[in-house]
DNA sequence: TCGTACACGC
DNA sequence: GACGTACGTGTACGAG
């Protein structure tokens, strides 16, 4: 077996890694992120190239012999950025760790190095991969040498072997240096001949091979001007050449042979890992992350009965069962942990009438992690809890939606001195997972409940400082009750409508699914979209629109764009709608549907979204369809629980814009709400400078998709999309709204001047959201970051205000008289159900209190309708 | 088991 | 001048 040689430039890699990735750091504040890419970039090599021999070159001191023959050499380059320098030690120390040997020479560069092993290698018949991401380097392409450039972020690669390189740029790899003598290259300052860029070189290559066969050929130029450019500057190319030739016989003694592979230092490498905080990359080798303390000390009591020492006034406590869906999940066992000390509780103490009467006590205050799960599993098995007063996970979402995640283990890592192992560690995962011996357990449980006593006060101190205390008092957490009450309530579904629908939807899919095969002349797939794309671009020779990683693109918008070119097309989109129908709705709520309650519960995850919204899980309650009518008929399943009731659906009328209205003070858009103007033709006859009566359909769709736009914070490029225009045509839509609306203009400018600031915005109740990205010096994450600043505060207040509608609706029924129950919120609707005599009252109250729950300076409308199902309450 | 493509809602 | 562009969830496919 010949032997495979790799080699990285380390220094270019480091380089692309630093820029490519965010400015990672860890714990103690030390810059990782090329470390991170480089790693990356090593395992992954290691993974995919097996090579038997490997090495990692550098660039030494700042001058080489370069400089003697043209001292300004790389004179323009910036100096390494401090976060960057400080990284390259670190690297150092990895490649030991990996056992990988590197080397740098006084007074030549890493290309010299690599240069000159991959000649040696070559000499002996060895196949080399060179990576880099350098293009100087492809001059090293031969017929046993590959030269691997990253291509973005630095995992990627584009391989170029002699014949990617012809195929690229027509040259041969020597002629790389006579590219580089012609053109110069403005990072290492090397000059060549001016006003020659990429593309007269290649043509003057072309023709001519190399740089001196220009110049014995100069007559043959074309234009006046390049001859005159050429002739003027024949020592400056030649000299260009010169510092672009990569030395292949730089002294160096390490030969070839001495850079086997080796193992790597696992426990070194585990170490550094942990070290730089690479928790992800632990994993991957496969080692665990390393404990700060001593898991066996805490001690952890198993109290025969309990007392009031056990359940105090003030108490953590932790309720534990493992499934993720917490409906109906086997609880496993309980602790708690207070001023006493540590306590686990064996799941049958639960039953204890103790336990359920300091559990229903709400002066009894716990401290609890997702105070839902623990209401709604208690709540299954017939015990009440109330008091719940502080959520530690909550609180870690509240302070930081962004963190990279809220899990137990995480937030105690992050915010407290004890050590909390990760759920998975103790109770393994996917088909492996079971409930570990007492012991094991009670450690696990008890050292969550004294985490939580200690995070408790810290993250309140934490919420006090931000102003965010009340957010999550006043707000969350008696949401977070009100939304247990609703998923255990569940929803009513009449299981024969669904059947009934699908049966129906199963027909016409096989119909149309035997046109397809038929119109293809032959059986496929149709779900594949490998299958559909070889089908349709490959079989029927259509023209491919757009392209995906894997290969072409089926979605939607291309399809629609090919409508009219073969009548197959039209069959394939009614058989994905109908399809996503059926396996989506018909037969995943069919899944959904209780056994024992015949109701559908969903799992509203209220520490999710980075904007404040809910979000629905197993089933997704929030995505029922509504737009197309094949769709909608789906909601006539969703039926109140009691023959005599109705669904009742209260919706927000604009809310987001009313918002904005109210944030940015814009006096337009406040006019225009104070008179209760229809926004989107408002908007129409502010972009299009017409009047109300000359605004036509196609005018109203597209000041609605601008409206939609500012809502969702969408890109030029994204509103283009949307309504089939260039990108210049959105911008200048963009453009006229912001002259009609002056006040929105200057809220987008003040709101990203803040972030920029701060470092985050926030929404009307305090929420916060981080935006790191904002002073980012990648194009593409800094406009993300300075579209969600002005987005988040609109959306998160709008998020707010409905949290709040509920909060303020549920004190409201509590005290009415009537015997509603509110089922789901839809982000800007709320769904109950109640008697149908009670019905318009509930609409009136409902829509007077989601009007009223917080005063703007624009009203808030509500739209309230109700009906025999979901379907009808519109 | 996981990543990708696609489609649904707001 | 290119970059690759609201969020979140679920299903199906296909590679490992």
């Amino acid at each position: 077996m010949t032997n495979k040689l790799v080699l990285v430039d380390g220094n270019s890699i480091a380089y692309r890694a630093f820029f490519a990735l965010p400015l990672l750091n860890n714990d103690k504040g030390v810059y990782t992120n090329a470390v991170y890419g480089f790693t990356t970039m090593l395992l992954k090599v290691l993974e995919e190239e097996k090579p038997t021999h490997l090495m990692v070159a550098f660039d030494a001191g700042k001058t080489t012999f370069r400089h003697d023959t043209f001292k300004e050499y790389k004179g323009t380059r910036q100096k390494t950025p401090p976060e960057l320098a400080e990284q390259l030690p670190i690297m150092r120390d990895l490649l030991n760790a990996f056992r990988i040997p590197y080397e740098e020479v006084e007074n030549y560069e890493a290309d010299d190095i690599i240069g000159t092993l991959a000649v040696k290698a070559a000499g002996k018949g060895w196949e080399t991969k060179i990576f880099t991401g350098d293009k100087d380097l492809l001059q090293l392409v031969g017929e046993h040498v590959q030269v691997a450039l990253t291509r973005k972020g630095i995992t990627n690669v584009d391989t170029y072997d002699l014949e990617a390189l012809d195929e690229k740029y027509g040259l041969a790899p020597e002629q790389i240096i006579d590219m580089k003598g012609l053109m110069g290259d403005s990072s290492d300052n090397i000059p060549g001949v001016p006003g020659v860029g990429e593309k007269t070189a290649l043509k003057l290559l072309a023709a001519h091979k190399t740089v001196e066969g220009v110049y014995e050929n100069l007559d043959q130029v074309s234009g006046k001007k390049m001859k005159e450019k050429l002739e003027a500057n024949e020592e400056q190319a030649l000299m260009s050449k010169k510092l672009a030739t990569i030395l292949t016989e730089a002294p160096i003694e390490t030969n070839v042979e001495d850079l086997p592979v080796q193992e790597a230092d696992q426990s070194a490498l585990a170490a550094l890992f942990n070290e730089l905080g690479f928790q992800s990359l632990l994993n991957r080798i496969g080692a665990e992350a390393e404990t700060k303390e001593d898991l066996k000390d805490l001690e952890v009591i198993i109290p025969e009965e309990l007392t009031d020492e056990v359940l105090t006034e003030e108490c953590a406590l932790v309720v534990e069962s493992l499934e993720d869906n917490y409906h109906h999940a086997a609880i496993i066992g309980a602790a708690a942990a207070n001023k006493n000390g540590v306590y686990y509780l064996k799941p049958e103490m639960l039953q204890d009438p103790v336990f359920q009467e300091w559990a229903a006590d709400p002066e009894k205050k716990k401290w609890v992690f997702n105070a839902k799960r623990a209401v709604v599993s208690l709540g299954w098995e017939e015990i009440k809890l109330d008091g719940a007063g502080f959520d530690v996970q909550m609180a870690s979402y509240l302070l930081d939606p962004g963190a990279s995640s809220h899990d137990m283990a995480d937030i105690a890592e992050r915010k407290s001195g004890l050590q909390v192992q990760h759920d998975e560690v103790v109770y393994g995962k996917g088909k492996k997972q079971q409930v570990p011996e007492e012991e094991k357990l009670s450690q696990h449980l008890g050292r969550k409940a004294a985490a939580l006593l200690e995070l408790k006060p810290a993250l309140e101190n934490e919420l006090s400082e931000n102003e965010q205390l009340e957010l999550l008092i006043e707000l969350e957490m008696p949401l977070s009750v009100i939304l247990g009450r609703m998923e255990q309530h569940g929803v009513a579904i009449d299981k024969g409508e669904l059947e009934d629908l699908g049966k129906s939807l199963t027909e016409r899919l096989d119909a149309i699914e035997a046109k397809i095969h038929d119109l293809a002349g032959t059986t496929f797939n149709i779900n594949s979209p490998k299958q559909l794309g070889e089908i349709l671009f490959e079989k029927l020779q259509l023209p491919p629109i757009k392209k995906t990683k894997t290969g072409y693109s089926t979605s939607a918008d291309v399809l629609e764009k090919l409508q009219d070119s073969h009548e197959i097309i039209p069959e394939i989109l009614l058989y994905r709608q109908l399809g996503k129908l059926n396996s989506t709705y018909i037969e995943g709520l069919l899944k959904a549907v209780n056994d024992k309650t015949g109701r559908i519960h969903t799992i509203f995850n209220q520490a999710l979204t980075q904007t404040g919204r809910l979000s629905s899980t197993e089933p997704n309650l929030q995505n029922i369809p509504i737009r197309l009518e094949e769709g909608r008929k789906i909601r006539h399943a969703f039926v109140p629980t009691r023959e005599e009731s109705v669904i009742l659906a209260a919706d927000y009328s604009q809310i987001e814009l009313r918002v904005l209205a109210h944030i940015s003070q814009d006096k337009n858009l406040l006019h225009a709400f104070q008179e209760d103007m229809d926004i989107h033709t408002k908007t129409a006859m502010d972009v299009f400078g017409v009047s109300a009566d000359e605004v036509d359909g196609g005018m109203r769709r597209t000041a609605k998709a601008v409206n939609f736009g500012i809502v969702y914070g969408i890109s030029d490029y994204g509103l283009s999309q949307s309504l089939g225009v260039t990108r210049k045509e959105a911008q200048s839509f963009i453009d006229k709204y912001f002259e009609s609306y002056p006040g929105v203009k200057d809220y987008m400018d003040t709101i990203v001047e803040q972030a920029r600031e701060s470092g985050y915005v926030t929404t009307m109740m305090n929420r916060r959201r981080y935006l790191p990205e904002i002073t980012s010096r990648n194009f593409n994450q800094r406009s993300f970051a300075e579209r969600t600043a002005m987005n988040t505060p609109i959306q998160g207040s709008a998020a707010d205000i409905i949290k709040k509608a509920m909060v303020d609706v549920d004190a409201a029924l509590e005290e009415s008289r009537l015997e509603a129950v509110m089922l789901l919120q839809v982000h800007d609707e709320l769904i109950f159900e109640v008697s149908e005599s009670q019905a318009d009252e509930l609409s009136e109250l409902v829509s007077r209190v989601m009007e009223s729950c917080v005063e703007l300076d624009v009203p808030l409308k509500v739209d309230a309708d109700y009906g025999k199902t979901w379907y009808d309450a519109k």
